[in-house]
Order: structure tokens, then sequence, then C-alpha cells
DNA sequence: CAAAATGGGATATACT
DNA sequence: GAGTATATCCCATTTT
């Protein structure tokens, strides 16, 4: 067991830990950032820019979702230590273990929760997700994807006028039903495409 | 084995 | 009051 000689993408999560080698293209998140500014004119994104760190502020903004969290803080350079994208384009990201519980914090914070967030508290959450299938998790440690559907939503204009691209992974917008059987085709999908040999346990 | 992750039922809250 | 979206608890199972 534990034979950590993968060549293709070092998981990022295991003992390697070079997360460096997954953000290398610090290029690719600067260019998604200007991206997200533009998310924040699309009048018809009401992501509401909910004042940082607000317990009890802002009435009648729309509350702030948790995949919508999620999403702002992987286009946040500032949260890249906290969490991160694997796939961008496919809606993969992942948590860093170290500082999860952070990015947790932060959450209950910006919701201005009466106790500190904590990442089993947030994750609980995050597999209701699953029930719809708005963020599914994958095989891979701490890793998470958001739906086509819900990558769209958020998405900027950006992936709108592309969205070829998330293709790959979900190729059935039908329902989310079987979601053990996509659920697995993913991970099959994402081991294919990323470290496919490897065949541990 | 221990720790980290994962999973999910039950109940509580806050808000529409 | 109903339904949604978590929040909180808490405990069990799996993976590392």
């Amino acid at each position: 067991q534990a034979s950590p000689s993968y060549c293709a993408a070092p998981s990022v999560e295991e003992q390697g830990y070079s997360w460096r080698n997954v953000i290398n293209s610090a290029a690719d998140f600067y260019a998604d950032e200007t991206v997200y500014h533009t998310l924040q004119n699309t009048p018809e994104s009401q992501v509401m820019h909910a004042a940082a760190g607000q317990p009890k502020a802002g009435k009648g903004r729309k509350k702030l979702r948790l995949f919508e969290y999620l999403h702002e803080s992987l286009y946040d350079p500032a949260m890249a230590n906290c969490i991160q994208w694997v796939d961008k384009p496919n809606g993969v990201f992942q948590f860093v273990s170290k500082n999860k519980e952070k990015l947790a914090e932060l959450w209950g914070e910006r919701k201005g929760n009466r106790k500190i967030m904590t990442y089993q508290k947030m994750a609980r959450a995050l597999r209701n997700y699953g029930r719809t299938g708005e963020i599914i998790k994958i095989r891979r440690k701490l890793t998470y994807q958001f739906s086509a559907v819900v990558l769209k939503r958020l998405a900027p204009a950006y992936f709108l006028g592309k969205e070829t691209i998330y293709h790959p992974y979900i190729q059935s917008n039908q329902e989310y039903q079987c979601a053990d059987d996509w659920t697995s085709y993913n991970n099959y999908m994402y081991n294919n495409g990323y470290a496919l040999q490897h065949a541990n346990s």
C-alpha cells in the first residue's frame, strides 16, 4: 500500500503536497478573475457581492448560497490555500486539507452563524447538494464537482459562449436521480482523464 | 492502529 | 403553516 508514484497529475492532496503543480498557471487564475468581474456586472447574476464579513447586514440581499461562496472563493487568489480548482472547465475543485477548516470558518462568519462553522458541518451541507446534483463528490480526496447547470449559472459569460467544454464529464442533462450512476461515471471519467493509471486498492 | 474523510439521519433555525 | 436551505449534532463506516 502507499505507493505514491503517479507521474502525470501529482495528486494534490496526497503526501506529495504539490499544490504549486496544480496552481502552476497563475495567469489562468487572473484571466478568470477578470472574467469574474464580468459576472458581477451581469444583470441576471444577482450574486450581490455581500459585504465581506457582515454577520447581519443586508436585509434585502438574497442570501448567499454555499455553492456560490465556494465558487467565489475558487476565484479568489487569497483563498488558494484553502480551496482550489482541479479541473476548472468541468467544475472540479478540492479543499486543502490543512486549511479547509479556515474556509469553513469564514463561511460561517459570512453567514453570521452563532457557532463556528467547521468543515464537517460544511461538508454535510455539501452532501445535501448531492441529492439535487448541484455539487457531487468525486472519488478523489476532498474533491467535489459543480454540476453543469450550476457551473453555467455561476460561470461568467465566458463559458456560456463556449459551453462545449463541459461535455466530457456530464452527458445526460436529464436528471440526477441516478446520482450513484453518474457519480461513478464522473469518477471514471475523472480518473480516466487525469491520472488514469494508478489502480490502487 | 490512529487520524482523516466520508456519509447520513434527526432535529433546529432562519427566511420566503 | 409549508418548503427550502442550511446549521448543528452525532455517530457510524471507510480510507489513508
